[in-house]
DNA sequence: GCCAACGTTGGC
DNA sequence: GCCAACGTTGGC
């Protein structure tokens, strides 16, 4: 089967791409989904895909490094938890309505490629990211989007 | 801080 | 099932 790829958001401030690189194994569960189709995407994940770990909410926003895949989606524990902020209290306990999956950080990029620069390539004009008003925060990308971001990032 | 785009909720 | 109200995302 062969590989898929994808775009992650995380605002840097919350959770960055570093923040996952000093994790032990250089791993962490991206918990706190609470969206269906970013679910669903989560859910067609398997292990050794690569991601590419964008950040959201930044100046200037942009993809920051890859990860693959670690761990295949699994219920999202926080959906339990009520001291979590992702507490979901509509969840039934015998049918996890959240999922996540675990990353393990790769490369960080050599240097940032930003959302404008993606914007103004023009190999890169169907990627979800770059299109008005596309918010979802787990998004398929292509194998040539993803390498043609890695080959932006070496200039 | 603003606000457009979008998703979810809930009354009817 | 419709849709108004509301909440969130995330670029700017």
């Amino acid at each position: 089967m062969a590989r898929k790829y994808w775009l992650m958001k995380s605002e840097p401030d919350a959770y960055s791409f570093d923040d996952l690189m000093a994790e032990p194994e250089q791993t962490a569960c991206w918990d706190g989904i609470r969206n269906y189709q970013a679910r669903n995407f989560m859910m067609e994940m398997k292990v050794g895909d690569y991601v590419l770990f964008y950040h959201s909410n930044a100046k200037p926003p942009h993809v920051a490094g890859t990860a693959r895949v670690a761990r295949e989606s699994y219920p999202d524990h926080t959906q339990y938890d009520k001291k979590s902020k992702y507490y979901d209290p509509k969840a039934p306990a015998d049918a996890p309505r959240w999922q996540m999956v675990d990353l393990q950080a790769m490369e960080k990029l050599p240097r940032p490629v930003s959302l404008n620069e993606l914007k103004e390539n023009p190999r890169l004009t169907e990627m979800r990211v770059t299109q008005k008003g596309q918010r979802l925060s787990v998004q398929p990308v292509t194998r040539k989007e993803f390498d043609e971001v890695l080959r932006m990032a070496k200039k």
